[in-house]
DNA sequence: TAAATATGGACCCATGATGTCCATGATAAA
DNA sequence: TTTATCATGGACATCATGGGTCCATATTTA
């Protein structure tokens, strides 16, 4: 279970358009050198970073893609659930076995009429639950975090000397 | 990105176990009715749990499987992890790229007597922090834990009444 | 118009998840 | 000791997905 090398490709794609020098936009060619990937497949990438209006993209001569929003909008989150999908981490594959009526069976209040009882997976709430602490995360930290905290770092080398 | 199936089974398989009368251990045939897979494809499962500490299987007459120690002490981190490896959530596949000599550039001391760097991907530092934050919750949530909310839930539903 | 650029469809291949089948080995009951 | 029961592990089979290429098309600017 890992994360795709697109969503990889996607950060680090974003990361360049932040860092480029404004109301430039770069062109998918610039961008497949410098993170070491195929034009095609960065094509198809960016291609879903723009209709999820991550990035805007003009074509024809000297066109190229662009933050649609300011780096510090865009969240890890956000890129994640463009590339990867927004399926939950966790999904029941039989909730209503046996093993779950057996769950909820101590206190059962059996056919008080005949409604499904709806009980829900507690291994499916736990996972979600571990889902929501994750996402919380990748939604504290954007491109612009990154940004900064490069320039951070740069500065205490530079101090160090 | 999501937990495979193996996972789903083998969380559900240690409940089971849990909850069925102690000191009697639970054969193959019995789990894998219980959870609605084949008796060869959760074997591999059982396998795994096994070679990992987290059951103890006896074969013969009346073998089966029972809950190597107490299941306040099996997390979902540690069924996770034997099922879904222990590789990292995210992984950059070019840290030596052109990107991130950019993203150091700027404070950067070249050639100081030839060392590599080591820079680290900062992109891999939120990942690995979410990770983290993920990884706590799964091993603050164990078997016993759901065996005690079903628990509560029956009785509150009995109370209701 | 021509060159540069993004878009989207069709296709390919390797890998891994999911699952089956069978031979073997260990154990307890008869 | 024999036999039925049970777990183990290897060899396959199947299918979906990730990762990737190639090409035809549309759009824009010089």
């Amino acid at each position: 279970m890992q994360y795709s090398k697109s969503t990889d490709y996607a950060l680090h794609a974003l990361l360049h358009l932040g860092q480029s020098d404004r109301h430039n936009n770069v062109g998918i060619k610039e961008l497949s050198v410098t993170l070491g990937v195929s034009e095609s497949y960065l094509s198809k990438i960016m291609s879903k970073l723009r209709q999820d209006g991550i990035v805007r993209a003009v074509p024809g001569v000297n066109g190229g893609y662009e933050l649609a929003r300011p780096a510090e909008e865009i969240t890890f989150l956000d890129v994640i659930q463009v590339i990867e999908g927004r399926q939950h981490l966790f999904e029941c594959s039989n909730s209503n076995s046996q093993q779950h009526q057996l769950l909820a069976e101590a206190g059962d209040v059996p056919q008080e009429h005949e409604r499904p009882k709806k009980i829900g997976c507690l291994v499916e709430k736990v996972m979600d639950g571990a889902e929501q602490h994750l996402h919380q995360y990748l939604r504290e930290h954007t491109i612009q975090w990154v940004m900064d905290e490069a320039f951070k770092r740069c500065n205490h080398e530079v101090n160090k000397k």
